[in-house]
DNA sequence: AATGAATGAGGTTTCATTCAT
DNA sequence: CATGAATGAAACCTCATTCAT
């Protein structure tokens, strides 16, 4: 695999290159199953040497950090808008919802992927700061309080909720996968926006009593 | 160590050997993550020899499988007896989701296992019969649909909303764990089933459009 | 490769499996170098899986210097002895000398290898502590000291005196090496014992000049 | 890096880069030891493409064998011209040690590459031709054994004598670099010299025994 | 002549599993 | 039954060298 010489052909090659070990790791991973596939696998997958890799990529940790941060950046950047947006709080949590749906939707290998970054920050409480799961968690919390300050949605705890939201979007997704003829992710997103938006919303409890 | 001869006894401390060896990789799994852990270290915390987990245990994997197993096996088992008791649906609901947090309450160190589990079963759709978490909603769904038809519950998809139901549960418990001073477990279940019970509960719907 | 049970014969094993190990060690360092040579082939020369190796020693590098320590130790030991014994200091230059002539015709192998650590250590200036040679030096210094407190030595910069002497017997050590039919090494000895004590015997300057 | 066309110009460039490479590699080898370095090093020390350190030399061996070549062969053709010039045989001993001690107080970097050449030379006994340690041992011995059949110094296995010489000039040069503050180097030399052109100027022996 | 991306053999180390005692 | 030394496949990573541009 040679390379051409000027800087911009260079450059581009470069964004090929990475792009290619990129989807060459996303397809493991869906594959095998986070850390669940080898540097010689990835060489192979990708059609370039193992010593390659590394010209790219400082070390297998790294690879995966990169995978996982361009892969999750653009939907956090969808949602990141949507909650900045000027739309209702309503409004916000549908499009929130939505554009989950919609982005897995275009994106299905990823999901696998995607659910592991989610469950090993999950699981491992990592270096506080590449926390990001807990920044969009603090964003939907925000959101939820301006609702309830604004009368639309009941008094509640919000970031107890807005992890319920985030969490039983995923829920449904995973689903999905398991479905052989899944219906139109549309609908999926309706059924989930309307529990949830029922659930919070002001007026009466209906529960009824403990344990 | 040394092992009684009678064939009674024999069983008694099979059976102790097992546990203690269980518990050892709880610990393990509990410091240090699922798989990141050795047969060497599991020997060494549990006190016996590396060749020893081999009479006991196939395979790492097979270890692994028989400590979910057992881990799990008695939280199933509440769970089952509440799907199936003479409740009302919704009373159903509501100890499904208060059982959940009480065992995790009483066995933390479990909650890793859990996660894993499940992320195990979504992941790699492995061998069907092995799929606990499918037959656990299959019997939610069972339960939503009888509340359903008898008028406690709104029309919807069962399936998914059970999904959204159990995988809620789980992101709140895992919410308990970022926090370093949590609420007491009862608030926080509480919060789950009015979000879920408002939301699933017969009436006109409050959703007013999508995308 | 398998081991005998009782816990007397464990331990002879291990040491003779750690000593075959250090054979082996010493065998390619003395064929291809310091550093050059593989944990591969100390296997393979060694006779047992390269896994084994690390049964042993944590490290490349512990087990050279495990073999360093071990192979250097005796000789060590044997100088230490002499300087610190309650020959005349004289008596003691020469026995230094001889004892290592003895030890390297004995352990004709060793040579290369210990040339290497007294190069290293010289190259590197390692950590202060692990620096044998320096102690050694200082040993013979105060040996020299002494001598010129009670009048056999003149005046001379006793440092700089003993490492000329630690130096000088290596090379003729080595020299030996090469002559297809060394002389014998008693010869060799009084060599380098008859030009030192000569050089560094109370009495008038024979030097002239200078630049 | 253009370079300029006629061939005149173009020779003289080819050896400033061989240079600028060979100040590079020196460098390194003083940062990081012999062979601790890479060519990827080389080539961002030396400002060059790794591709050109190829177009001047053959290997990274070859690259060492260079540079060792072209670092000590000034030293060398110094030491020769002293050991054929026309002084007394005292006075070549003399000079020859002085000179040594002032090449590498000017070209202090390089002491770490004469010691693994000697080391080297010493250890493999390599292909017979690049043997110069050799060589100039024959030389020191000829001035020896020319002074001993003068009656300058007494009769002595020349070839032995001169290793003592050669090896103890190092030896002290080499204490030099440990010292933090070294004392002058004509301090050093001369010690050497007085102790060296005592042991073996003629007259009685003042050795009284063995072992 | 100069470049530097690509290569891939080979290095050290880990660890699940076996088996003689 | 219990042991734990031995195994060796396989993992991650390095780096001297090549060659299309």
């Amino acid at each position: 695999m040679k390379v051409p010489k000027d800087s911009k052909r260079r450059e581009l090659w470069n964004r090929i290159t990475q792009q290619t070990i990129h989807e060459a790791v996303v397809r493991l991973v869906t594959r095998n199953g986070y850390q669940g596939f080898t540097m010689d696998q990835v060489a192979e997958e990708a059609g370039v040497a193992k010593g390659t890799l590394y010209l790219y990529f400082k070390s297998k940790e790294a690879l995966l950090e990169s995978v996982k941060e361009s892969s999750l950046q653009p939907l956090r950047k969808e949602l990141t808008d949507i909650l900045d947006s000027d739309r209702s709080c309503r409004g916000k949590v549908e499009e929130f919802v939505v554009r989950q749906f919609a982005y897995f939707d275009e994106h299905g290998d990823l999901i696998r992927f995607l659910l592991e970054e989610r469950r090993l920050a999950q699981l491992h409480r990592k270096r506080q700061g590449d926390n990001r799961y807990k920044e969009m968690l603090s964003k939907v919390s925000s959101v939820l309080e301006a609702g309830m300050n604004g009368g639309e949605f009941r008094a509640m705890d919000v970031r107890k909720v807005s992890a319920i939201l985030m969490e039983a979007s995923i829920a449904v997704i995973v689903q999905r996968l398991w479905d052989k003829a899944p219906s139109p992710w549309k609908d999926d997103a309706r059924i989930l926006i309307e529990v949830f938006l029922r659930g919070i919303a002001a007026g009466p409890s209906v529960y009824k009593g403990g344990t």
